[in-house]
DNA sequence: TGCCAGGCCGGGT
DNA sequence: ACCCGGCATGGC
């Protein structure tokens, strides 16, 4: 967000408090979610370009897939035909387009950091979200979900859900942008990896539960009554 | 049953 | 700088 936009929110409300209150609510009505759903760094890197617009039930039968044939590793996911690929993560829909994403990651891995992902967490942290955006097939949302919960960095999420929740009940403008979002979040909370870790989890779970496409702004919705 | 899901790209204005 | 069609399976 804009200085200026700042500025025309803070003088009426203390952002700060606002998403903080929005947190608790978020964490007394969900409970703790735990995210990122992952054994490992490297399997939550794939499933952050699985799920691109996708339902996490279909993630889960492709790494199923992929967990069952041993193949969830970068070495072997590298080597691995694109064809092939792209048949077992069949499930989570957009197969070959999503198998080319994988295969520009790894692709990625392997030139800068000889596959290693310890080595691609040397980078720092808006260095490598740039290098990572520009991999074709990784947008932001997948890109601050793998440098938030594979890295560890201080990165706030947004997603379809934080802007439908935060626009119904009016804390945002509609017109926002990813990144005046994404900087809405970062400068009024604490830089605290856990904190962001939770927050976007809690949002996805508000989302999935009062917050789809063609419901309406539900009175049962835990958000419901903060205003600004 | 039709609509939607934890986006992103490329071509067109 | 936006806007939109395409990508695709599976669950409710």
């Amino acid at each position: 967000m804009t200085l200026k936009k700042a500025q025309k929110f803070s003088s009426f409300l203390k952002i700060d408090q606002l998403l903080l209150e929005i947190y608790e609510k978020l964490f007394k009505a969900f409970g703790p979610q735990g995210w990122w759903p992952a054994e490992t760094p490297f399997e939550v890197c794939i499933g952050a370009i699985l799920t691109q617009n996708t339902n996490w039930q279909n993630v889960e039968k492709a790494i199923r897939n992929l967990k069952q044939m041993n193949l969830l590793e970068p070495v072997k996911l590298y080597q691995l035909p694109l064809d092939e690929l792209a048949q077992i993560i069949r499930p989570c829909g957009y197969y070959n387009i999503k198998a080319k994403r994988l295969k520009n990651f790894l692709t990625f891995l392997f030139k800068e950091y000889k596959g290693e992902l310890f080595k691609m967490a040397e980078e720092e942290t808006q260095v490598l979200r740039e290098k990572l955006l520009s991999v074709k097939g990784l947008g932001p949302e997948t890109v601050d979900s793998i440098l938030l919960y594979a890295l560890e960095r201080p990165v706030f999420v947004v997603d379809a859900y934080t802007y439908r929740i935060f626009f119904r009940h009016h804390f945002i403008p509609e017109e926002i942008s990813y990144e005046e979002l994404r900087s809405f979040f970062e400068t009024n909370l604490p830089p605290d990896v856990a904190l962001f870790k939770e927050y976007h989890a809690l949002i996805v779970a508000c989302g999935k539960t009062y917050c789809k496409k063609a419901t309406p702004l539900c009175s049962t919705c835990p958000l419901q009554g903060i205003s600004r």
